[in-house]
RNA sequence: GGUGGGAUACUCAAGCGGUCAACGAGGGCAGACUGUAAAUCUGCUGGCUAUGCCUUCACAGGUUCGAAUCCUGUUCCCACCA
């Protein structure tokens, strides 16, 4: 019998989405969860002040949990986060000063609360934070209470552990190999306090799972399952979620939502159907439909289109998406000539912008210079080889004169200068 | 502790007295083709006040007209022996 609408159908549609990475004793997990809502939780280590596209998964995992009817909880990891885990890293990590960490935990904890829902009157989300439960256990008591139920024996077969204990170059200190016990805890807490009964997280995160499971069974006799949502890989085999400029962070500080929206707008043809999936929550007849437009007619790119402009306004809103997609539209798609003055004015919140002084373009700047201030090319020496391989565009006019210089009367609408490397790298000078 | 081998640019990896800012591969950037995709092909890939100058081949010295290359010492790795 369903108690209420919706839950029976999270586990199929997380599989049809291919976010089922492993899941322990699905069976009945799956009967479990057509019973009555489950609480479940996923944890964010604050390794950052923000959060990027790789968190997204298990994240939004949690906010689909959330709509099918169950109750989430998104731990802050101010515990785990000063330990540092070792799954999935090939070297010792530096550890976080405290203050960083708080401070990384503040930014992070405002982020996981725009993307679930805490006024939800039946299953609001809760956010937590593990140094809570930890900040009072003393250091016996916990090797009394947890360290008891773990065999180093089973931590060091844990793949985590064991290929750090193979890499003689590496090797582990005793800090991070302790990590596991520390999530394990968490999961016991939370079993305990709140009736959590489920963990998700991406699929390194297994051994740390099912740690949290024994313990939840030792210490409480409860049965608890865990999900691990895949690891995203990019078709090409490079690591999701990276650009050369580095990481794309979900703060717009840090990746502007112009950057954010071309990130999902370049996604391979060949990925972008199993990213539509991933990280939007269209439903499956509109993703189905945009499949089979995708396979008739990629060049169109309405599922780049739709899947960039779904992320771009989970993330950062309608009105910032409208805008860049704006900004896109007049960079790749009009001639310069019909923009608008107030375009210029638009486009200078988007894309990297610089003012200049307009005395120097009185006498005459280097184009050159121009490229280096913008930090289109990284020294002077790579602006003059950029532009003998024209590949730099002053007002969309390709220059293959390294000596040119520009003059104010190259200023549109006598104040900006549009300044492109290559297909997609611009910077806006507004002069002043 | 002993012996031998190694440390070269973003990474891997040649070079073993001058022609070395350093072969090659990967990566990155740019061009062509396209659809802001992929694949492919091409060029570039230390810095500068630029037909020249400066800084780089673990670190510090030395030999030499001249060193990434030879010598001495130091640090760190790896292998074998104890």
């Amino acid at each position: 019998m369903t108690i209420f609408r919706g839950c029976m159908d999270i586990y199929d549609e997380l599989q049809w989405r291919g976010l089922v990475a492993d899941c322990t004793d699905s069976e009945a997990l799956v009967k479990r969860l057509s019973e009555e809502p489950i609480t479940l939780y996923c944890g964010f280590d604050p390794t950052a002040d923000s959060l990027h596209v790789g968190n997204l998964v298990p994240l939004l995992g949690l906010r689909r949990f959330q709509k099918a009817g169950h109750n989430p909880i998104a731990v802050a990891g101010g515990a785990t986060g000063s330990i540092g885990d070792p799954s999935g890293k090939a070297a010792e990590r530096t550890l976080l000063s405290p203050e960083d960490i708080q401070e990384n935990i503040e930014s992070v904890k405002k982020q996981l609360a725009r993307l679930l829902d805490f006024e939800a009157e039946k299953n609001p989300a809760q956010l937590v934070d593990n140094a809570d439960w930890t900040a009072n256990v003393s250091y016996i008591e916990f090797l009394r209470d947890i360290g008891k139920h773990f065999s180093v024996n089973m931590m060091v077969a844990k793949e985590s552990v064991k290929a750090r204990m193979e890499d003689r170059e590496q090797g582990i200190s005793y800090t991070e190999f302790s990590y596991m016990l520390l999530q394990a805890f968490d999961f016991y807490q939370l079993c305990e306090q709140s009736g959590c009964e489920l963990q998700i997280g991406g699929s390194d995160q297994w051994g740390n799972i099912t740690a949290g499971m024994d313990l939840c069974r030792k210490k409480l006799g409860k049965h608890v399952w865990g999900l691990t949502l895949p690891l995203i890989t990019n078709a090409d085999g490079t690591k999701f979620g990276k650009t050369e400029k580095g990481a794309v962070w979900l703060d717009p500080a840090r990746t502007s939502v112009y950057r954010f929206y071309q990130f999902w707008i370049r996604t391979d043809d060949r990925d972008v159907v199993r990213y539509l999936k991933y990280f939007t929550f269209l439903p499956r007849e509109e993703i189905e439909s945009l499949e089979k437009a995708h396979e008739e007619n990629a060049g169109r790119r309405e599922a780049h289109q739709a899947l960039a402009k779904a992320v771009t306004e989970m993330i950062h809103g309608k009105q910032a998406t409208a805008d860049a997609i704006q900004a896109s539209k007049i960079l790749f798609g009009a001639e310069i000539a019909g923009i608008s003055e107030s375009g210029f004015s638009d486009l200078a919140d988007e894309v990297p912008s610089l003012s200049i002084d307009r005395s120097r373009l009185n006498e005459g700047a280097g184009l050159i210079d121009l490229l280096n201030d913008a930090g289109l090319s990284k020294s002077k020496g790579e602006a003059r080889r950029d532009i003998k391989g024209g590949g730099v565009y002053l007002n969309n006019e390709r220059q293959l004169d390294q000596e040119i210089v520009v003059k104010a009367d190259s200023l549109l609408f006598e104040k900006y200068l549009l300044l492109r490397k290559g297909k997609k790298n611009y910077s806006l000078l507004i002069a002043s």
